[in-house]
Order: C-alpha cells, then sequence, then structure tokens
DNA sequence: CTTTAATTTCGATATTTGTAGAAATATAAA
DNA sequence: TTTATATTTCTACAAATATCGAAATTAAAG
C-alpha cells in the first residue's frame, strides 16, 4: 500500500476509535475476539443495535474489524494486523 | 489515571488524529518537532490560519501536542509519551 | 410455508465538526 | 508610540456524524 493510501486508511482507524460507543466496541472485542452485534448490545446497555450496526460497519470500513457470518449471526473480531500498524503508525 | 479518565483521553487523542488535516499535523510534528503555527501553514497548503489554529489547540487539549511560547511564536511538538501510550491502546 | 431472530438499511433529526474571515490579543521591532 | 507579525478568539455556516425507530432482508426453526 502506498504511504498516500496509508494516510487514508490511517484517518479512518483513528476515526473509528475516536468516538466512546466505537473505543468501547474496539476494547470488548480486544478483550475478547469473536462477538455478534446482539451479544455487543447487551454489553453496550444504552445504544439502539441499528446504531451499534452502523458502528460495526464504519469500523469493519476501516479495516479495524473483520467479520465472520454463521446463519443470522455475524461475529466480528479485532484485526490485530491493522491495529498493530496503525499503533505504530506515530512512532517511526 | 483511572480506567475511566484514560478511556476519554484515548477518544480525544483517536479523535485528534482521525481528520486528515490535523494527522498530517502529527506527522509533520513527528518528522520534526518544536514547529510553529505559521511554519506548519505553510507546510500545509490550502488550510486557512485560523483553521490551523483551531486543530493546534484542540490536539494540544488531547495531550498529544506540548506547546512551548517564545516571543509572538508558539512551538508546537508530539509528545512522545502520549503517543506511545496511546499506540498500545489496543495492544494490551 | 410461517414464524422467529439477527442484522442491515432507510429516513429523519439533532448535534458536532471543519472551515474561513474579521476582530482581538500579544509581543517584537522601528 | 506606531507598525508589523504571530496567534487566538469570535461568528457564522455548510457538511459530516450519531442516533433512533421503522421497514426490509436474510436465514434458521417449527
Amino acid at each position: 500500500m502506498n504511504e498516500q493510501a496509508d494516510m487514508q486508511q490511517a484517518v479512518k482507524v483513528y476515526k473509528a476509535l475516536g468516538e466512546p460507543t466505537r473505543l468501547k466496541i474496539a476494547l470488548l472485542l480486544q478483550e475478547e475476539s469473536d462477538q455478534c452485534c446482539s451479544v455487543l448490545g447487551d454489553k453496550l446497555k444504552s445504544v439502539a443495535i441499528s446504531t451499534l450496526s452502523h458502528h460495526l460497519k464504519q469500523m469493519a470500513e476501516s479495516g479495524l474489524l473483520t467479520s465472520r457470518k454463521e446463519g443470522t449471526f455475524i461475529y466480528y473480531s479485532l484485526d490485530r494486523e491493522v491495529a498493530e500498524k496503525y499503533a505504530s503508525y506515530l512512532l517511526k
């Protein structure tokens, strides 16, 4: 990936983490991977499930999350590689 | 700092980095520390100086930047400690 | 096939954010 | 003191974002 594309993804990844609900999602998935929307919804009380779905989509589009479909369930995980890449982005 | 405050700062830091102009500022300061607003303005063509000032303020408030005043100049630097702290935030 | 459950998409709205120009502030230089 | 320079603050506005409920979609279960 070139630097330009790299930076655009960095913006998306950081934007994904720069909101309380999404950061909580990331931390929940960091503690335990492979969780589905409804279970995350139980842990993040007071967030509508449609809102949660919207956040998950955005996070997945940034590349920070991966997903795995099984029946009607979609299991999300943190992409460690992406997380590590942009974690060290400012530390070259 | 407790976990709650920690997470609130994390949101601010990530939000600071989740915008193209601000990420560029961070990268410029990572390459070369101690730069003032007007010099950054030269490097970030097509951004009004008042806009830049606004971004710098926001970044400083997140804790990601430190500043040093000398005459009418204010020199900004990246706070490596804060950068490192939140870089590793998702990698525990 | 009908019902149930998980998730996404749509539509609407309130809030936040990024932006710039003008005015204000502060400091240095002439 | 007057002028010039660097920066911030103020004001306003357009664009982006977060949110939710309702409707649509998808797939399993009865």
